[in-house]
DNA sequence: AATGCGTCCAACCGCAAGGAT
DNA sequence: AATCCTTGCGGTTGGACGCAT
C-alpha cells in the first residue's frame, strides 16, 4: 500500500489564491491556531490541499513577516550564512526575523547570486571565480590553443588569471595535471605602494637583487611606480615569479 | 500598438524526516 | 519492526509584469 496523496487533487483549487480565500485562511488560523494542516481545508471551509494553505500562510500571510526591500545588513547576513550552511534556507531564515526561506532562496536567485559574480565570487563556493572565457586550454602536442580568451574589460585593481590544464583527447574533458599545473595572472598598472605590501613580490625582490648585486644594497624604489605585473605560479615545485623583476631589470 | 524577451516571485512538486499507531 | 501520516524542506515552474524593439 503506497502513501496516500496530501489531498483530492479533483477537488481542490490551484494557482493563485483569491482575497476571500486569504481571509478565510487568516480568519480560521486567529481562531484555532496554526497547525493539523491536513484537516484545516475542510474545516476552514476552503478547497486547497492542507500543504497549499501552511505554505500561503508561511509565506505570505503571517502577521510578523517583514515586507519590503532587503537591507545591505540582510544581505550581508544571508551572504555569511550561506557561506556556512549552503542552501538551507530554512536555517538561514531562522536567523533573519520577518524573512521566510522561500523569499530568501528566490531573493538569492535573483539578486545575491549576481552581486556575488559582479564581485567575482562563486556563489556556491564563495572563492574567487576566474571568468570562464579565460580559461585556456593549450594543447603540448601542436602548441595550439584551441579556446582562445574573449575580450572583456578590467577593472582597475582586477587580477585576471589563466589556467593551463592539460586536455584528454580520448573523452574531450579537461583535468588539472599537478604536474603541469601552470597559473598565469595578469594585472592593470598599479603604484608601487601597492604591492608593497604583497610578500610574494618582496620575496621576489629580495632574491632578484641577491642574484644580481650579491649583498649590495640598492634602493628599492628604483621599481618602476607604474607597470603592469604578470605573474605565474608553476605547480611542479610551486615555484612563483613575477615581471617585477624583469621591470627592474630593464630599469636598471 | 504589438510582440518578444528577461526578471521576479508565489505556488507547486517530490522527497525525506520524524512521530504515531 | 513495519507501516502510515503529517510536516517541512529545497528545487522547479509558470504566470504576471516591465522594458526594449
Amino acid at each position: 500500500m503506497g502513501r496516500s496523496p496530501c489531498c483530492e487533487k479533483e477537488h481542490t483549487n490551484k494557482g493563485a489564491w483569491t482575497k476571500e480565500e486569504d481571509e478565510r485562511l487568516i480568519n480560521y488560523i486567529k481562531k484555532h491556531g496554526e497547525g493539523c494542516w491536513r484537516s484545516l481545508p475542510k474545516s476552514a471551509g476552503l478547497l486547497r490541499c492542507g500543504k497549499s494553505c501552511r505554505l500561503r500562510w508561511i509565506n505570505y500571510l503571517r502577521p510578523d513577516l517583514k515586507r519590503g526591500n532587503f537591507t545591505e545588513d540582510e544581505d550581508e547576513v544571508i551572504i555569511n550564512l550561506h557561506a556556512l550552511l549552503g542552501n538551507k534556507w530554512s536555517l538561514i531564515a531562522a536567523r533573519l526575523p520577518g524573512r521566510t526561506d522561500n523569499e530568501i532562496k528566490n531573493y538569492w536567485n535573483t539578486h545575491i547570486k549576481r552581486k556575488l559574480i559582479s564581485r567575482g565570487i562563486d556563489p556556491q563556493t564563495h572563492k574567487p571565480s576566474y571568468p570562464k572565457d579565460n580559461i585556456i586550454n593549450y594543447d603540448p602536442e601542436t602548441s595550439i590553443s584551441p579556446k582562445q580568451p574573449q575580450n572583456f574589460t578590467m577593472q582597475s585593481g582586477q587580477n585576471i588569471s589563466f589556467n593551463v590544464t592539460k586536455s584528454d583527447s580520448n573523452n574531450s574533458n579537461n583535468y588539472e595535471d599537478p604536474r603541469i599545473n601552470l597559473e598565469l595572472s595578469i594585472s592593470l598598472p598599479q603604484s608601487y605602494d601597492a604591492i608593497k605590501g604583497c610578500d610574494e613580490h618582496l620575496k621576489v625582490e629580495k632574491i632578484n637583487r641577491q642574484e644580481l648585486f650579491g649583498s649590495k644594497s640598492l634602493s628599492i624604489s628604483s621599481i618602476p611606480k607604474q607597470f603592469v605585473c604578470l605573474c605565474y605560479n608553476l605547480g611542479n615545485g610551486s615555484r612563483t615569479a613575477c615581471n617585477c623583476v624583469t621591470m627592474k631589470r630593464y630599469k636598471l
